[in-house]
DNA sequence: GGGCTGGCTGGGAGCGCTCCCGAACAGTCG
DNA sequence: CGACTGTTCGGGAGCGCTCCCAGCCAGCCC
């Protein structure tokens, strides 16, 4: 009837107050939980909210505020690697689990090419999330310094690649060096004594790191470490079934092989198989990721299993104590791994 | 130097205006591409923003043009069909890919519970979103009418299930009834005369298409369409044993089957090989989806190959047409799936 | 009884932006 | 030369909220 009524119908925080007879800081007090409002009060603005469904405005809360309740969840990758089963779709899992409890929503941010790394810098940076969740990977990623200098929460899902500094960030990693060995003393356990390895790239951390992991294997197990042999992939398929052959025309005699990544260990059970070794007598092979695939494979893959969903969990919580606590708190937590021992080791 | 700065130093409009000389609503048509600008006040204007490294305030404006230039993904499963491999990463990378061509950004929310789904609606409806990507599956899904009685903008990934007043909303989906009759055409052109089938579940459309086009290509290829030649699983991979078990139970002598999804065939090809049958001579095994598994299962899985990515970006682009203009236009896109025959069939 | 607490409350100010109205200034035509 | 059109521009109003301050009303003590 008046003229006040918004197209929109949407009801707000005065109609609400006129509604329940209070005024609009009673009304944003009994939103906001705060306990100085008399029981009656209260009783009448809720009863208001009900009736009219009134949902508050998250701009402009946000305007006012300075905040978002916002956090973005950046994967800054330029392949396929973050998308490997099943990383991601565990990571996210986690992530939303412990967002759900949370009063922060999630807001997810790809950038493949350069452009749009650049975009969602600018956006981030730009504010409107109250802190950043990176899944990145690849060394030489600006992003987190970028941040770290805006002062904007961090945690990164991957210990960073050396001297970033990344110093201030806090980050959540798997025990990927540990995990190697776990793989490599399995493999020296069991006999083997020419164990090779397809190592990851090696401007990744866990690239990096599991190679580490599987040298200090090596040496703990007083086998040769051999640069022939190792050969680095790119955690894709094809690659390992290429490191693979090379690995099998410089030392034929290799009897067993730690894969950076099932999806390599794939391509390299492949290529065993057709030039004639058998898996586990001839070779035995240890993969990494214990995704969906290591299942399948034939025969099966022995593999080490990272805690993916937990990782998601840790970082979210990380970041929420972060955001709601000292900024300059860092934090490192890296979580363990396991083998899972199947037929192919 | 003056009282003027704000504490988090963030430059306004305002800034911008006065730095480059002119008034608020002149730097706003620049930032916003407005064509009413002589060449000068944009070039002083552009050259402030740079100086000042000004960001607009979301916020802010979102406040006023009651718009967002948000949107959300909705993923409202109870259980883990959509992240099994490769359908989430897929959908998110081709919705990622078209929303970065926009102005828009994406909000994920996972709606596993029912208090998370509540959550959710609350959210959605609350406002503050421009449209809604929602990944369902199960029938009962109540998010669709709700959204399209608060005339949000929304498109289903995947047909809805049924009479649902989705009636308004826009959806993209794979064929799945001819996927399952190019797959059943292909066993049938193999000469194989028993075929049955592991069926998904029957709340999901999925389920109940693929069922569908199996029926039809049987009468297309004049074969009898036998009810206990039909089990239903749940598109895991246990359920696909089971049912495997179940199916070899009744009719010893069938000769191949075609199965509702990969993760189900690996189940059922382990049965099969546990029950002496050898795949393909023996039993010829047709999957659904393609995943990643499919090129690993012993022996390699044929399979329905659906393009997820493709739907992911399909989805985005009717949003975003649906956002623009008539939110009424209704758009129904179904995509092709094709055959990819591996050594199982 | 007067002054003082202290719990509740209302409402002004202002967050940073867009929208829109009217002013200012050309340029054009009769 | 005056009236008129069209383009460009400035700035007031207001989006819905939180913050904060002043005001009010007990209740209490000296």
């Amino acid at each position: 009837m008046t003229s006040h009524r918004r197209s929109s119908g949407r009801p707000t925080l005065d109609e609400v107050a006129a509604r329940a007879g209070v005024g609009r800081g009673t009304v944003s007090r009994v939103v906001n939980g705060s306990p100085q409002v008399s029981a009656e009060a209260r009783a009448a603005v809720e009863k208001a909210i009900a009736e009219l469904g009134y949902v508050p405005n998250r701009a402009a809360r946000a305007l006012v505020t300075q905040r978002t309740d916002a956090v973005a969840l950046v994967v800054s990758e330029p392949d396929d690697r973050v998308f490997g089963e099943p990383f991601f779709a565990g990571i996210v899992r986690g992530i939303s689990a412990v967002l759900n409890e949370s009063p922060l929503h999630l807001w997810l941010a790809m950038a493949s090419s350069t452009a749009e790394r650049r975009r969602v810098e600018h956006h981030l940076t730009g504010q409107h999330v109250d802190g950043v969740l990176l899944l990145s990977g690849h060394g030489g990623d600006t992003l987190p310094d970028l941040l770290a200098e805006r002062g904007l929460p961090t945690v990164l899902g991957g210990r960073p690649l050396a001297s970033n500094a990344a110093g201030s960030a806090s980050f959540v990693d798997v025990d990927n060096v540990g995990g190697a060995r776990l793989a490599v003393s399995h493999l020296a356990a069991l006999g083997r004594r020419t164990i090779a390895t397809i190592a990851g790239p090696l401007d990744m951390r866990a690239g990096v790191d599991r190679l580490t992991g599987y040298r200090e294997a090596l040496r703990a197990a007083n086998l040769p470490g051999d640069d022939r042999l190792v050969v680095a992939g790119d955690f894709g398929e094809e690659s390992g079934a290429r490191a693979m052959g090379t690995l099998l025309d410089r030392v034929p005699d290799l009897d067993a092989v730690f894969v950076a990544s099932d999806l390599m260990a794939a391509g390299a059970l492949r290529v065993l198989r057709s030039r004639g070794r058998r898996v586990p007598q001839d070779v035995a092979v240890v993969g990494f990721d214990d995704s969906t695939v290591a299942r399948h494979t034939d025969p099966p893959l022995t593999t080490v299993h990272q805690p993916v969903e937990e990782m998601g969990r840790r970082m979210a919580r990380l970041l929420l104590a972060r955001i709601a606590g000292d900024p300059d708190a860092r934090s490192e937590v890296v979580l363990d791994t396991h083998l899972v021992v199947r037929a192919s080791a």
